[in-house]
DNA sequence: AGATATTTGTTCGTATGTATT
DNA sequence: TAATACATACGAACAAATATC
């Protein structure tokens, strides 16, 4: 697997096997790198050895290994850095460029309204229900101050839209504080799909008529209170109703608006 | 700063700006291409103009383009044909590319079983309600084949671990034919975590000594049953105690093996 | 502070592979 | 089969960044 610096035995290289199979060659020398840092446990912020990504060593030339290196970090995977001492680091990626690439993968066809509540009418629930009573002190403060954007009446056309998106943001709170990240993670994509569809946009910059506005209010106000108190089912029931709702909401706009 | 052979007109190209922020050209230029190709409205299959990547128009070398292209390239957004007619077209993400992506993501603070169940014991209901009376009888046919694949008695640790994996394969078969995208592509990916967990992998290699196995079998046959007839609350509920099941199964596992 | 060494970033000319005609 | 058009790969040289002496 290793190939050697013996230059008789040029070594059917790594890739060379894998090319048939119409992989080309930066492709199978990321996977190659990402395996090594794996296998080697290298954790973030440690310094990968140059040697893993020489020239001499992968048989194929720098401009070749740099293609392989920037789908790497384009990934999150690694950083590089100028200089002596510098080289290339195992990184870590953000939530939030994952979740930009997700979005890209949804452009094309993105899911309809219903399709996004599926999720969030069992997941949001869950969230609340994993957060009541193990919430900080400061994230209780950080929910509290997104509640009080969206508290007055809105004056404007466009203050309505900045409270509608608020109201989004309060769930993006919740979804990082959650103990499982993976769930926090799921959430946090479904509200930037809500976010990004141009449809929803379109709705969030209507003005709400009706006595909603005060009802979504109420719903997190005695979310905050359930989570406060540690009441675990209550805090479930309420973000239950509460996804239910906002979806009835939503659709019933979205006909609104097509007509 | 930018070698430029031509010292006269220095031509200010679009990285100029940008490259301040330390953001490196191949990634401006991916941004750049990017963007062409959304503006202009580009939809799959069509071909990307050859101007919008030459190093002429784009005052880069080749190699520095090539860097940028791959990152496209891996994002999914473009692929390349070689010969005459060929170049580079538009091109849509495959679902299992961006799961790669999220593999990647979790990588370094792989979620706990506990944490995934705690979605999959919500999702894959919703998933098996909303296939209830609407497969087709090739989905039918095809899930039937999973099935048969670990009918028999394992007869040696290796096939048993294979029929792990196909059990696996059977929820990935459901996920591809939910009419939910959405749904689809997160279970993909719960899926995909518990695949590349390393304690899950061990699990599923260890022989399964209890009943497990038959019930197991017992509730995919049943559920089955109930997609055929449409029975959506029937098919939920199973789906649920399904998922209950094998989460108390991994994690009396998962302790076992830490011994 | 300045020279130097080390490492990544970029360029450019050339060569090779591959699919179409 | 040969010519053609395109992507892919190579490698040597140069530029920029940055830690160390």
């Amino acid at each position: 697997m290793t190939p050697d610096n013996n230059p008789e035995e040029r070594s059917a290289p790594l890739y060379k096997t894998a090319y048939s199979k119409r992989r080309k060659r930066p492709d199978i020398i990321a996977d190659h790198v990402r395996d090594r840092i794996v296998t080697a446990g290298l954790t973030v912020g440690e310094r990968i050895p140059s040697e893993w990504v020489s020239p001499e060593e992968l048989h194929v030339s720098r401009g070749t290994i740099r293609e392989a290196l920037k789908i790497l970090e384009f990934q999150g995977l690694i950083t590089s850095k100028t200089g002596p001492g510098g080289g290339l680091f195992v990184s870590t990626i953000e939530q939030d460029d994952a979740i930009r690439l997700l979005d890209n993968l949804f452009l094309s066809n993105p899911p309809s309204i219903p399709d996004i509540y599926a999720l969030r009418k069992v997941l949001e629930p869950e969230l609340a229900a994993g957060l009541a009573g193990s919430l900080s002190k400061d994230q209780i403060s950080e929910l509290q101050s997104c509640i009080h954007l969206y508290e007055d009446e809105p004056t404007s056309a466009d203050e309505e839209y900045r409270q509608r998106l608020a109201e989004l943001d309060f769930h993006t709170c919740l979804a990082r504080s959650s103990p499982n990240q993976l769930l926090g993670f799921v959430c946090n994509f479904l509200l930037s799909l809500l976010r990004d569809k141009t449809e929803c946009r379109a709705i969030y910059s209507e003005p709400t008529p009706w006595a909603m506005r005060d009802t979504g209010l109420n719903y997190q106000v005695r979310l905050l209170r359930a989570l406060k108190a540690g009441e675990v089912q209550i805090a479930r029931t309420l973000m239950r109703d509460h996804m239910i709702e906002a979806e009835s909401f939503m659709i019933k706009r979205a006909v609104m608006l097509r007509r």
